[in-house]
DNA sequence: CCCCAGGCGTCCA
DNA sequence: TGGACGCATGGG
């Protein structure tokens, strides 16, 4: 449909008019970021800052101190998250994978240009999904976020919500969503940056499974009222 | 008590 | 290739 790059850019204009600036990622360096990305996998953020605050404490927050934690003690430290032994092999999967070529440089916004994250987006996308514990949103988030490289991160609130307003079908995959809203919207990562993050912010408060959509930014939008529940 | 959360890997047809 | 399932805490 030709509609869809107009209809999404408006779609875009009403959810910032509601909501303003979001501002993400919400994490004060690269590496930070990269562990929220692991650990917020299908879990309550609030659940994560717990966790991160843990890893801040005990000196953790970076690549070697994350490297050499034992995974008992990893395990500990990030137990708010949920999913505690799964997610601290992650996060030290991805820690060796970062170690192995570039120590304690990982790179991303506000790096020297030779770390681990710094790599073409096509290259950092391949080594990411390498990863164990590392799928598609998880690599899509670190390249956008901690890289600040140009990629759309598709979750389970843009699939909802474009399928909500006949974006999208419901048979969609990952990479068909993503490469609807990446051919659609202008080639921007402040703009992706943030119009994922305003997307989260709708999932979050109208477009919950079992919410009305009363009061929504996008109530206005095409499909709105069949596509309820 | 229930359901939900910014997924992912494994297993199996 | 796609669906079911396990992983786990904390909040509403």
């Amino acid at each position: 449909m030709t509609r869809t790059p107009k209809l999404l850019m408006e779609m875009y204009q009403a959810m910032h008019a509601r909501f303003g600036d979001q501002h993400w990622w919400p994490g004060d360096t690269p590496l930070e970021i990269c562990v929220g990305a692991i650990l917020t996998q299908n879990t309550n953020w609030t659940n994560v800052e717990k966790a991160v605050a843990n890893l801040k404490a005990a000196g953790c927050m970076s690549v070697s101190a994350l490297y050499a934690k034992p995974h008992a003690e990893l395990a500990e430290l990030i137990r708010p998250a949920g999913y505690y032994n799964i997610k601290a092999k992650r996060l030290k999967n991805f820690v060796a994978a970062a170690h192995r070529d570039h120590g304690d440089n990982l790179g991303g916004t506000g790096g020297d240009g030779h770390g681990f994250l710094d790599r073409s987006v096509s290259a950092l996308r391949e080594e990411l999904l390498s990863i164990n514990g590392i799928g598609r949103e998880t690599a899509d988030s670190i390249i956008l976020y901690a890289a600040g490289k140009l990629t759309f991160v598709v979750d389970a609130y843009t699939y909802r919500i474009l399928l909500r307003h006949g974006s999208i079908a419901p048979e969609d995959d990952y990479e068909a969503v993503k490469e609807l809203l990446e051919s659609s919207l202008p080639q921007s990562a402040p703009l992706w940056n943030d119009y994922h993050a305003q997307l989260v912010a709708v999932g979050k408060t109208y477009c919950r499974p079992t919410a009305q959509c009363a009061g929504c930014p996008l109530e206005g939008f095409p499909h709105d009222a069949s596509a309820g529940r």
